[in-house]
DNA sequence: AGGGTTCTTTTCCGTCGTCAATAAAAGAAC
DNA sequence: GTTCTTTTATTGACGACGGAAAAGAACCCT
């Protein structure tokens, strides 16, 4: 139940104790903190937070530093605490049905290389193909930069056993228990986190996008899939058969079209990104190539295909409405590349969200972030940074 | 931020970390067990086990056990620990729209005493007065068994801030901002804690109930409202703004029926008991007095008002699969009074839900558990023995 | 230079949990 | 009936972690 497959040996985190994973988090994620900070944000003493950050410096994944700016009128100024990003390197690859994206980031999950790689095929070993050679391109950037890569993170959609580094199902892909992390790992050599796509770009936004500081919220993207990553309780809901978030398959109209998952109406049968297409081809009649096509017709205005849109946007509140009636998130972050359509969607997201969420469930404060794909890349390496920190025997 | 509001000066818990805690939760929730296993459950040693019971067997909670039945053939016997249930008492509320139930529980969460007290009035001085009615006559009982009452737990609708001991806002009572613990308190002299009605519900599911062992489950209730509790990470989930698990006012048919939320479609408005009858009485034209009255004319087969059951079944399958979809739980447990009507929604509750589950959330087990109101009112004497028994400061 | 303020560290101590050894309670084997 | 085996429970030594309090450090201001 590991959450990442080790390779034989490979430089591991000073400490394990879960204080120890919590103030690295927080100072990881809440930029540079002077210790008294970090103490009152954990809830620690701050005692407890010295003894905490001196391995971590003495170890290079910490550093001193003061700030000359923010200096108070008063008192002794603080010598703040920042993650040393130099220190080490991570990779993050996210799997799409057409090309691998990868980038090379550093341990303060800043991105410092992407590399991009055409699939051709979307079997495993295609895939893996790919990825080695991502990661090969992504290790010799490394070189210049004289730090260790200390992880990779890899982020597929579908059914993804975290623990065991298995992807069970996905049906983008068509792969089914595919040892993934194992493979990666003998081909890269590196320890290896697999977690599904949505939900490793969730880590991102939880840690340094608009989740930031939130236990309770949920990214909805919108693109070729309509997906969903939920944090509980300050973590990301997996489920308990590793399918979670799947708001692209909620019903909103019992008579709508039919959805590939065999039943009307869905989200996904209404506004995902071939769904839009195929209805606007309907509408107009004419035979549309792809998505931007689809989009520019409705910019022009031909009739039928703005009305695409507004109901594809009324689908998509709909949907929000329902995770915030069930699970009253602080926040909904709508992103994908869906959002290239935003300003035909968002009115009658909004309108439809405010209609149907109940009660103070309203109170969820939507707002949209066109995040491109290597943020979901990068989200993946957030992942092989959580693995790398936490602590678990 | 207290999960109960204590009144001057009352018995605490002699352990106040952590591992005691879930030491004694698991106990209680797991039967007698002998230490070994609770060290192997809890993950900790034995050692810290067998050092973590004594002082909770000193102050009388605990107990020892010598269990001649399941003696293993091998090896020396488990001296099994379990809760003393006649070492102390407690009180749970529920209340409803038209009468207070009350229970006298004991440590064990066992109902000893049960009473219903009528409510003529929803006005919080009302139902104060009920509970105080209601509190007073347990208190009475509670004399013969010789054990003291260390807490009173109240369930009530609505948005309920339990670290507070506040009803936010409760639409069936009509409250709003009702510091309702602190009330409670002055009444009756014992530590309150208050909590959402289904949510209570949902903790002794979690104990006692179909939950128990589970970190993922939810509990839907049907009846005059659609209710879902959820626990998630093994908690429940309580919403940032006090509100989740509202699945009945998820829209399952945008054209469907006006809901008293303003919206068309909600489960409520298509499977709650208002809107049964209501429905039951445009298809036949027959005007009913009650739920009953609905119930026994589909039971005779007037046509018609069997098709409004069938629909209603849909729109709780629908509302179901909504949450297994964006949840993953392991398990859906339905209970409510509605359940009377079970056999007439069963089938189409289970077609809709198979048909509608994406993937592996149709491994979701749904099952059905009829649990009387007085199981709601032992849900909240539990939430007053979490109260009592967790550690925080 | 001294006082005020705030951040950081040190020292000491208590608590909690593990480890390893020991005790305890059986039945089985001879 | 003694001894062995097996399993459970307890003990005591030990170490790690975190908190409290006090001292130290760094700065400003007067």
């Amino acid at each position: 139940m590991r959450p990442t497959h080790p390779p034989s040996r490979a430089e591991t985190f000073p400490v394990n104790t879960p204080a120890a994973a919590q103030v690295f988090t927080t100072v990881l994620t809440q930029g540079p903190l002077a210790r008294l900070e970090v103490a009152r944000r954990v809830g620690l003493s701050p005692a407890a937070v010295t003894k905490a950050v001196r391995p971590l410096i003495e170890a290079g994944y910490l550093m001193e530093d003061v700030d000359e700016e923010s200096r108070p009128a008063l008192g002794r100024p603080a010598n703040l605490v920042r993650v040393d990003g130099g220190r080490a390197l991570f990779v993050g690859v996210k799997v799409t049905g057409d090309e691998v994206i990868g980038v090379l980031t550093d341990l303060c999950c800043r991105i410092r290389v992407a590399r991009h790689v055409p699939l051709a095929d979307r079997a495993p070993k295609a895939v893996l193909a790919s990825i080695a050679e991502l990661v090969h391109d992504l290790l010799a950037a490394a070189d210049g930069l004289r730090a260790p890569v200390l992880g990779l993170g890899v982020a597929v959609s579908g059914d993804v056993d975290r623990g065991e580094g298995t992807v069970r199902y996905s049906p983008f892909l068509d792969w089914r228990d595919v040892p993934l992390a194992e493979l990666a790992t003998t081909i890269t050599g590196l320890p290896v986190t697999v977690d599904n796509d949505v939900r490793a770009l969730t880590v991102a936004e939880q840690w340094f996008g608009a989740g930031a500081g939130l236990s309770d919220f949920a990214v909805v993207t919108v693109g070729a899939g309509i997906g969903c990553g939920l944090v509980v309780h300050g973590r990301v809901v997996a489920g308990a058969h590793g399918v979670a978030g799947e708001i692209g398959h909620v019903t909103v109209d019992p008579g709508g079209p039919l959805c590939h998952c065999g039943n009307r109406g869905c989200v996904e049968a209404i506004a995902g990104e071939a769904a839009v297409v195929r209805q606007i081809q309907e509408a107009t009649g004419v035979q549309l190539a792809d998505a931007a096509q689809a989009l520019a017709m409705a910019r022009e205005g031909v009739p039928g295909a703005r009305e695409v849109y507004a109901r594809a946007g009324e689908a998509i509140g709909r949907g929000i409405a329902t995770v915030a009636n069930l699970l009253g998130p602080e926040r909904v972050i709508i992103s994908g590349e869906g959002l290239a359509a935003y300003d035909l969607f968002a009115e009658h997201i909004r309108a439809v969200f405010t209609a149907a969420a109940f009660g103070s469930a309203a109170q969820c404060d939507v707002q949209t972030r066109p995040l491109p794909f290597e943020e979901w890349a990068r989200g993946a390496a957030a992942t092989a940074i959580q693995s790398f920190v936490r602590a678990d025997s």
